[in-house]
DNA sequence: AGCCTATAATGACGAAAAGTCACAAAATGA
DNA sequence: TCATTTTGTGACTTTTCGTCATTATAGGCT
């Protein structure tokens, strides 16, 4: 259920049309390749990700591969956009969790978590894609779709602020905007993530070693919003194993089984 | 005197023995290949350098660039450790800044978010060095300087947590250590940089447009540490403006003229 | 100076990968 | 059945990484 792909185009957002059978065929093998790529890079990186490889692995020529994709970038592009997406279901979920506001946006942040483990190639996929000469490379028609994915993820996240706000736990400074209240909540996440992710031979990181060290980050953020309750008033620790134990269970077994 | 490579090498860290005159000769070259190199990343990313770029702007062959360099990613690895020496200098500059605990903290972040604008590509190097598949390509030993040029960054960092400390303006969690509130602010600190010089299409960036943005998230985690004075009782705007007026000036004004 | 050896520099070369395109195959429709 | 359009193919060109046999050079020794 969570490995990324198999949610690949049941979600609708494109309303489709009457498709000839040849264009069903298509946009069935574009998935088809898409998965195959994304496996690719989960194993090797982008670095070790090559059309060729991609070709052979799908039984298809280079020719049909470049029919879907305009370039090596077109496709990373591509697939940060599944990535969004999967992000966007679970987020979906997270906002199901029963609980208060902050509990809420606690499990945001276990969604977050989760994904980054899960699938830690293509977390940083997201980033990548977003560099000058990927950006260059690919078409301007997915970049717009990347967009899109991406704003969608901030109108999810929009939902847990304006909750809040609504429920009085938390209360927006003068000057500032919801935008600037996820923006915060984004930057510590990606951050917290991306070093535990890849800087793990630094010293400093591996001193820590706790895994909640990204509620301990989320903690401060959220206390320092004054979003009630504090922390010094509510467990979040427990919060944040409630989430994984419940809507993530199935993930959260996984990646146990896994050790990672 | 903010240009990365004008201080390679005027500091010090490896102890020169005496050394031939032709290794005084190598060391220079090593040295001028890798401002050339930064050049060309810098210009045109990770992807667009070249060992053969790097070889026919130098004038050297590509067998003597390789007498210097393992592999490609040798040369980005090698690049992200002269970054973590250029950026700890600038900490060092930022440790001065006459103010008090929090104060100078925030003149820290000051340092950092000039550095990502300086050096926007250098910045990514210093994450893109950590994949495995740049690691693997690299020499051990290199690897191991760059750790130990972060874990220096990290000591600096110390100084400004236990000076705060002292002067009674934080108080350590029972459960924490002073890694875990570098942690917090290196990750903050870094997600909002990385997210604001990359994801530059995403909506919701492009809503806060607000060169503070920075500040408002330290602000944020600094009042969640209950770092002394809150945000709400002292003009941090004022005092990041101070920090990259008076000892980052010349940085500053480099930024302004190049409208970045 | 003239010779010798260790060390360094060179660039041609092999391998791998991106991207193209002329041609082949298949599907469609009359 | 045949003509036309669409789709698929893989050989080919170009670029780049990394190697290595060959050439050049510097520094010591007689």
């Amino acid at each position: 259920m969570f490995k990324f792909g198999s949610e690949i185009n049941d979600n609708d957002d494109e309303v489709i049309p009457n498709r000839s059978k040849k264009q069903m065929a298509i946009a069935e093998r574009h998935r088809e390749l898409l998965l195959i790529a994304k496996d690719i890079i989960s194993a090797e990186g982008f670095h070790g990700f090559t059309m060729d490889k991609l070709a052979s692995a799908s039984g298809y020529s280079k020719g049909t591969i470049y029919n879907h994709f305009a370039s090596k970038e077109d496709v990373i592009v591509t697939i940060s956009c599944e990535a969004l997406k999967t992000l966007a279901q679970m987020y979906k979920k997270a906002y199901q969790f029963e609980g208060g506001s902050r509990d809420k946006v606690v499990a945001l942040h276990v969604a977050y978590r989760i994904f980054s483990r899960l699938e830690p190639v293509l977390f940083m996929c997201v980033l990548t894609s977003k560099t000058p000469w990927v950006v260059e490379k690919s078409t301007a028609e997915n970049i717009e779709k990347q967009n899109l994915a991406e704003e969608k993820l901030v109108e999810i996240a929009d939902k847990f602020i304006l909750d809040a706000i609504d429920g009085e736990d938390l209360t927006l400074a003068a000057t500032a905007s919801t935008d600037a209240y996820i923006f915060a909540n984004w930057a510590v996440a990606f951050g917290s993530n991306a070093l535990l992710n890849n800087a793990t031979n630094s010293q400093c990181i591996q001193r820590i070693e706790d895994p909640y060290s990204v509620l301990y980050n989320v903690n401060i953020v959220l206390d320092g919003m004054n979003w009630q309750p504090l922390s010094s008033r509510r467990d979040y620790k427990k919060v944040w194993r409630e989430v994984e134990q419940t809507i993530f269970a199935d993930e959260t077994a996984y990646l146990a089984q896994i050790g990672r």
